[in-house]
DNA sequence: GTGTTGTACATAGGC
DNA sequence: TGTACAACAC
């Protein structure tokens, strides 16, 4: 039970035992975070410095969360009691179930993911006879949640155009149809939480005093909006101790402002920014070209990372022929490092983007390793899940539209397209739910009748009780048991039950206020916690995933595969502001996930949406450092004409035929242009002074040159 | 009212 | 290349 505060660096001790004031951590990759945030908590309950009440604890993922609790619970006697650690959503939903009145929603309110926010839209945008063409449902989401996320209602946005009037009515309507239907979307959650602060004095000025110490995880991923809710919070004297680290800051594309820890320093008058630069997990080599990369970007707050392990072993890059042939190169090595001990579960293999793995898959598969890929569909978020949802919620609220509309008509009621507008149509008249504008004769009336009989015969049933006899009661069950390769959807209902009753053993504490409805809980916790992407958790098998869901992780051996411009960084980000500097934290990530070995490669050709592509090296090859590396081929290989050589397909008989050679140039080949870099030259066309080659150089773009003009260079 | 073909589209993904 | 959803035919 002891703090082991003798174990601690200088620079974590002083940012654990930190006196009465607001702090900002830098806290480099690995250097050991989440152990001061733990410890800090722990330090400051036992010295008696605030009671467990008096904690709030905020984190961006439930698995960051669910292991700061545990940290916390084993460094202290008790069960941290009445302490607030959770997700910034989690606690946003604890508060306004605890003043739903407050806030102007039903007590069982849902919640929709982003999945349902859509479903949502769409069919708001039908009812309204918006055109799709010009107002992509997709689109409006987009707008929506980004003013909520900035903390502006549709009557707070400012007109500038007509397009923009139009969004703003449909962003209205759209907050209307969810008011109506007792719904709320992710970012509205935060929203009303802010609000119910902002305007209820009496409820900011319990929260403000009850709350002593606020502590934040992920700083730098915070949105404006989390940021204002957290001042509002600290309004009444509360200690902010902030934990970040900029250079990791990789989602700015869905709202994130690293913006914040400077925003923070000034407005709190941070007296002490602590930075955390000793890293406890890669050998020096990784760690220097880590450093080496990160030090391109321009905007950072600055910090350097140093560990005392030796300099280990150098970076091992590989340069491919093709995808194919650079996963064929990964599988040798995994296979040497599994010989060598290595236990496959300390081997991750990261991508920039999702479909890169199917090529490494296909690669493991043949070679019989057992691998898990990350990411895809969680246990929640699978279709017979939402459909059992769905009627649980009606169950709860029959005024949820959206889930009445998934499940009017599954298992089959024949219930069709005309009639659910004609029960729009009356609904809109009338101005209620769909469930409620049913009428007494129709075949939907079958529908609203059975979920009433659900609802009385599950009134007192334990959870699981109520999610089994529902699941089969509906018809579910029986739908998916006469529906060919069914039979996994049929298990995971079976595991929904299962999920049900560990929901119900979790001894949560309830606080005054918080919903007793076992039911509505459980249905909060389905849409907050998506659950698992992937059973088999545990196995010793490969990790695959992108570089995104690879932050906070780590392995003894990493693979970055796919260097290549466009790729990785990809095309996309050159347009988006700072774009490139997100690209190279990406790679800072990816890079710091390493403990003992790190292989970088990249693929002269690639086969990408069923095109064969011809990438050059990443940039951020050449911005590491060359003495860290040990490049497993000739480096950025001179090997011409590969596409057409080898083992290299032989283009299909009926292809279009492509001019190999003009100009002395060919396909394949890299050059260099005076003005616009290195690149590879991707297709040609013409014959003698009509010679047009289309190169590829990266970030530069992908440009047609006339040979007789452009002074190119073979490189 | 349901099954089938056809076309558009393709970063990253937490809650 | 593979998927997702919309417009089509039964």
């Amino acid at each position: 039970m002891s703090l082991h505060l003798e174990h601690l660096n200088p620079e974590q001790l002083a940012a654990v035992t930190l006196g009465d004031e607001h702090a900002l951590i830098l806290a480099g990759a690995g250097s050991g975070k989440t152990r001061v945030l733990t410890t800090r908590i722990a330090w400051l309950v036992k010295g008696g410095r605030v009671s467990p009440a008096g904690i709030l604890a905020v984190t961006f993922t439930n698995k960051a969360a669910r292991e700061m609790l545990t940290r916390v619970s084993a460094m202290l006697p008790v069960n941290p009691r009445g302490m607030w650690i959770g997700t910034f959503h989690g606690l946003a939903n604890r508060m306004l179930r605890a003043h739903h009145r407050d806030a102007g929603l039903p007590q069982a309110f849902q919640i929709l993911d982003s999945q349902d926010q859509l479903a949502a839209l769409k069919r708001l945008l039908k009812g309204l006879n918006v055109d799709e063409d010009r107002f992509p449902p997709r689109e409006v989401q987009y707008f929506v949640n980004n003013r909520k996320e900035e903390g502006v209602r549709a009557g707070e946005v400012p007109l500038t155009d007509e397009t923009t009037r139009r969004f703003v009515e449909l962003y209205a309507a759209y907050d209307e149809q969810c008011q109506r239907e007792g719904v709320v979307d992710f970012p509205e959650l935060l929203l009303r939480a802010f609000e119910l602060l902002k305007r209820n004095e009496l409820l900011r000025e319990h929260y403000a005093q009850r709350f002593r110490h606020v502590l934040v995880d992920e700083f730098q991923d915070t949105n404006r909006l989390q940021y204002r809710w957290l001042k509002l919070l600290a309004s009444s004297g509360a200690r902010m101790f902030c934990v970040g680290d900029d250079d990791q800051s990789i989602y700015t594309f869905r709202g994130a402002n690293v913006g914040n820890m400077a925003d923070f320093e000034r407005d709190f008058r941070v007296k002490h920014v602590i930075r955390l630069e000793q890293n406890y997990r890669s050998h020096g080599n990784i760690l220097d070209a880590a450093n080496a990369l990160i030090a391109n970007n321009r905007n950072r707050l600055g910090k350097n990372l140093w560990t005392a392990a030796g300099k280990g072993e150098p970076l091992r890059v590989f340069e491919g022929e093709s995808d194919a042939d650079e996963a064929r190169w990964l599988v040798e090595e995994v296979q040497a490092l599994a010989r060598e001990g290595t236990r496959l579960s300390q081997i991750g293999v990261l991508y920039r983007s999702n479909a890169q793995s199917r090529v490494v898959e296909h690669a493991l598969f043949s070679q019989g390793i057992a691998y898990r890929v990350y990411g895809g569909l969680r246990f929640f978020e699978r279709k017979e899940i939402k459909d059992a949802l769905a009627y649980l919620r009606l169950v709860a609220t029959p005024e949820d539209d959206n889930s009445f509309l998934r499940v009017v008509n599954l298992p089959s009621r024949k219930i069709g397209a005309r009639t659910i507008e004609e029960l729009q149509d009356a609904a809109r008249q009338q101005g209620v739910s769909l469930f409620k504008a049913v009428p007494g004769n129709s075949k939907a009336a079958a529908f609203t009748r059975l979920i009433e009989e659900l609802k009385a015969e599950t009134a007192n049933l334990p959870l699981p009780e109520v999610v089994r006899h529902v699941v089969e009661r509906s018809g579910l069950l029986e739908h998916y048991k006469t529906e060919r390769e069914g039979a996994d959807r049929i298990e995971n209902l079976e595991e929904l039950v299962n999920a049900a009753a560990a929901f119900g053993e979790e001894a949560r504490e309830v606080e005054p206020g918080e919903p007793t409805d076992p039911l509505t809980g459980f249905l909060a916790h389905a849409a907050l916690e998506a659950g698992e992407h992937q059973a088999g958790e545990g196995h010793e098998a490969l990790q695959l995933m992108t570089v995104h869901s690879a932050k906070g992780l780590e392995f003894d051996a990493v693979f970055i595969t796919g260097l290549e411009e466009g790729l990785f960084p990809h095309e996309q980000s050159v347009t988006e502001r700072d774009g490139l500097e997100e690209e190279r934290r990406l790679a800072y990530v990816a890079i710091t996930r390493a403990r003992q070995r790190l292989y970088l490669s990249h693929a002269q050709t690639r086969m990408l949406h069923g095109q064969t592509r011809y990438n050059i090296p990443s940039r951020f090859l050449e911005e590491i450092p060359e003495a860290l590396m040990k490049w497993l081929t000739p480096r950025f290989s001179k090997k011409k004409d590969f596409s057409w050589s080898g083992r290299s397909p032989e283009p299909l008989p009926f292809a279009k035929p492509r001019a190999r050679e003009v100009g002395g140039f060919r396909i394949g080949q890299n050059v260099h242009h005076p003005k616009f870099g290195s690149g590879v030259i991707i297709d040609a066309e013409g014959q003698g002074t009509d010679a047009r080659v289309q190169v590829n150089f990266g970030n530069q773009g992908v440009k047609w040159l006339a040979v007789a003009v452009a002074k190119l260079q073979a490189a």
